[in-house]
DNA sequence: CTGTTAGCGCCTTCAC
DNA sequence: GTGAAGGCGCTAACAG
């Protein structure tokens, strides 16, 4: 019984390749690889030879030995979140472009990490992208294992880790500033969930700006989706008996709910009776109904930076973790008057 | 020399987990498998020791033998269209939970398809989502290579290729006929990019629709997103002085720019004056402020199926294709007159 | 520049 | 139920 070939359902291999062109297997090999020396007559033979057989190097094989698998793991907490698809997109987009490839996860809740990141390491990724919560000890995880990670809004405590983020505080105490210049009193703020960590920075950074101008503000926790930024509305109205100035949103689709809850339910005009700002910058909130005042968080940037510390980092594994924070712009939309 | 991990950092392989168990390589092989015939008394040291070491199966090597690596090809067209997140999202769990992985793939431009395919071909996954419009050509080399493929929200033109579609003729269908029925007269029609799949049966079965009681919409060709349903409004109202009752866009992003343009610049009472629908059944849609009168796709039946379909295929490779249509569900909000 | 020779880490017959 | 070999497809030293 031949050994070639038991099935011819397998795809071709180097050997086929080889035996088609009439050299050996390895410079089949070669011929794949960038920085090879092979004759450029040889090169050719064998490229016509894969190219007629559909041939590709199997990459399961060549990360075995390599230990470059070129993947890269992505874990996002809530794809449906309308800031995530943007952040997806442009990673997707620069991972590809620089050669690999995006394993991609997504958490129902926050407790799943254990679960993902067990999934993670049989594939033994080169890298990671992660932009949901992780404990130290998860952390220490990947640098145990030799992974480097970017954390992508959000920072370790105390592992090391390269981060890239939006700088919230700073956001936050230029809305707050402005607001208070336009001469607003009464602040509300709407937060999200307390396990988000940019949720978190957003909420104390505005806190602490109105609490150094001596205002107390009304407060609600949502969950960082249009219907809770409608209850919020509803709930610091009724905290503040109505006399309710401006509410910072501590993201954009809160504060769209917001913004409806506010016309819709309790006809108020925007930005005359009532002021609503929020944070990143999604396309919604350019939409001509809302013009959202906001800080746009620099999308591309991050991402950019975030893909290109990664690949720094594989391929100079001794570096130190970096971390990088980056300005947001304000957006002067019209849902609140600014000073 | 000694032969055994000239670098600390490989990580640890099944010998390491034998030798410190006190078993032989392949009795950890079999412990780390389904059907394995392992004593409970072996498997348990076996794990232990495994835990110990932080031992996990390299995938690599596992699907260079197998050949299953357990890795699901998802390929999208365009990530910031308001509809697919939801879509990635199930599918990607959905995924998770039947032990597969994600591969994420998606499409700066249509052109990029070929190459896509030539990133997805060295990773040998067990199959493949496409929401992106393949040629035969391209349908075909997955076929040949004997991946199964399932197509999302298309089909294949000749090729025989496992689909899940949203029945957009049936949709739009239901939609003229109760502008009709609600006595709308003057139509306008914005449609999506020609490119587009969905695009295209949409506005042909709505033309078709209203060409069938004698009526010529007016038409204009959008780009799938929000500013070119401002754009389109603008256009048909030019195109028909002014007189325009209905205005039927082919997916909701373009319906709610439309409405917003209808509002905001020509002050126009919605659906009082003019009626608006589009088609998906996004998020946004129904928010308070929209209440879109839309086709909602059902996005979880319909990852479900594809995703079941797919497995299916994967264990029995001798399977016929399969097409499975579903009924989108009509959402009646406000932004309609219906009949 | 090219072919030969070992493995990468694991699964998979086989004997036992 | 368990261990000993062989090999999946490829890369990485080596000789030539």
């Amino acid at each position: 019984m031949p050994k070639k070939k038991l099935h011819e359902t397998d795809g071709p291999t180097s050997y086929d390749v080889a035996s088609l062109a009439g050299v050996s297997q390895s410079a089949v090999s070669r011929a794949f690889r960038k920085g090879a020396s092979v004759a450029p007559k040889t090169r050719e033979k064998i490229m016509r030879a894969a190219k007629q057989l559909g041939y590709q190097p199997n990459a399961f094989a060549r990360g075995l030995i390599t230990k470059r698998t070129h993947l890269i793991a992505v874990v996002l907490s809530n794809l449906t979140n309308l800031y995530y698809p943007e952040v997806l997109a442009e990673l997707t987009q620069r991972l590809s472009a620089t050669g690999n490839r995006v394993l991609l996860f997504s958490l129902a809740s926050e407790s799943d990490v254990d679960a993902v990141l067990g999934q993670i390491w049989p594939y033994r990724v080169d890298g990671a992208i992660v932009a949901a919560r992780l404990s130290d000890e998860q952390i220490q995880q990947f640098n145990d294992r030799g992974v480097p990670i970017i954390l992508y809004n959000r920072v370790g405590d105390m592992a090391p880790a390269s981060s890239v983020c939006c700088d919230s505080a700073a956001g936050e105490r230029e809305l707050v500033k402005q607001l208070l210049n336009a001469g607003h009193q009464s602040f509300g703020i709407i937060a999200g969930p307390e396990d988000s960590y940019v949720g978190e920075e957003r909420l104390q950074a505005a806190r602490k700006a109105l609490l150094n101008t001596g205002i107390e503000p009304f407060f609600h926790r949502g969950g960082f989706d249009y219907e809770s930024g409608a209850e919020g509305l509803r709930a610091l109205l009724d905290q503040s008996a109505g006399k309710l100035d401006a509410v910072i949103c501590t993201n954009d689709a809160m504060a769209l709910g917001a913004i409806d809850c506010a016309r819709n339910v309790f006809e108020l005009s925007i930005p005359d009776q009532i002021s609503i700002v929020g944070f990143d910058g999604v396309g919604p909130a350019r939409w001509s109904s809302y013009q959202l005042t906001t800080i746009r968080q620099p999308v591309r940037r991050m991402t950019q930076a975030a893909v290109s510390m990664l690949i720094e980092r594989v391929e100079n594994p001794g570096m130190i973790p970096e971390q990088r924070l980056f300005g947001g712009e304000l957006l002067t939309g019209k849902s609140a008057r600014l000073g």
